[in-house]
DNA sequence: CCAATCTGACAGGACGTCCTGTCAGTTTGG
DNA sequence: CCAAACTGACAGGACGTCCTGTCAGATTGG
């Protein structure tokens, strides 16, 4: 039953199954961002990674899995670079922020296509939108527990502050992609100071 | 070359037509909303309009153009809810904007379908994403002017003020979207409290 | 070196959508 | 009443994707 398998130009079948993995999942990234989620298929993901389909499913069963995948892939980009950020950014919650925005937009500018999966095509198929949903859940917790250290007393309630950080999170995902596609018309310091004052504004009660 | 055209069934040529177009359009909204912008057909649409293709491309040249038709009709149906809300509802803007928010959430709860398509759908699909965006910027021109007259001197300056309102509106379509799809557990008070304490935050400055 | 395995390229069938065309049956105006 | 127009149903070709299968050439272990 099962194949004999050898090594090959060096490599075990592992590597090379996950070598081809790793092709597939940056070229599910590429075609996404160009051609958007309505027009990614198997077809083109392959040509782009310049695999045949066999090896296709060969990682995947699906194209659904396959998108799931790339979505998965540059989620876990973002995560990896909030938690770097905030944990090499020391002091008052104001700085994080800011250090965390930056980061966010460097990512954005060095890697359009990473981000428009992210922000844009992410909404955009009915298999990424739970995936979408947690990514955004899981930033407006974030925003929530700063909020929370910056505030105190001023802050919002738990459950509150969870729907305000989401509102803020989405909400900047749509000014985000409206800046990838041209739509909003702004330099890239507005938009920090945007972003900053967006966060006081939700995150803080009363004043 | 025109076709000699009469009456039938005691209607125009162009009410026929018309009427045809409506429920194509209907239809649409119906195969949108239950099926997602991805699995949208002509010929899903046609068969809940109970059509032939023939009449489709009467009034459509192609899938595209008939999403956005219907995209439009419930676009226009919420920029009616809006104007009528705001030509009925008099005294300070808080009680205005209260009244806006459960207008809509009305509408969300009477035609899920239709917010649907407003909300989710309207994100699916790169035809549609500029609609959306123009409905997004319009809810944020009027959250813009309605917090200028609330607060004067403590309002944003215009441009900063579009994008509290771009941010705001945006988020709360993914709110409501979530809470659509069940993905966010919520009483509908709960989420007009937390629409309205939004509005006061994302409008208001220093405070 | 040689048999076994791995790889890339391509063929071709199944399927669904798109789009045009035909045709019988119904309704209308004169 | 009848010719003309309208309507709904269906046929069928073009096209692209999905998916499996085949096959020659490259690479490996023994």
């Amino acid at each position: 039953m099962d194949a004999p398998t050898r090594s090959y130009g060096g490599k075990t079948a592992q590597e090379r199954a996950a070598e081809r993995r790793e092709r597939l999942v940056a070229a599910a990234i590429e075609v996404l961002a160009e051609q958007g989620a309505e027009h990614t298929t198997m077809t083109g993901i392959c040509a782009a990674a310049g695999l045949t389909e066999r090896y296709f499913y060969e990682s995947f069963a699906s194209l659904d899995e396959a998108m799931l995948a790339a979505l998965d892939s540059v989620c876990a980009e973002i995560a990896e670079l909030v938690v770097s950020t905030l944990q090499t950014t020391h002091g008052p919650p104001e700085g994080r922020v800011h250090a965390l925005v930056v980061a966010f937009f460097d990512l954005v500018e060095e890697s359009p296509g990473k981000a428009r999966v992210a922000v844009v095509e992410s909404a955009a198929n009915a298999v990424l939108r739970p995936r979408r949903h947690e990514l955004i859940q899981m930033f407006a917790q974030l925003v929530a527990d700063e909020a929370a250290v910056l505030y105190r007393d001023q802050a919002w309630p738990e459950e509150r502050a969870r729907i305000h950080g989401l509102v803020f999170i989405a909400g900047l995902a749509e000014l985000v992609g409206a800046w990838l596609t041209g739509a909003v018309e702004t330099t890239r310091e507005e938009l920090v100071d945007a972003c900053e004052s967006l966060f006081v504004a939700f995150t803080r009660r009363d004043g």
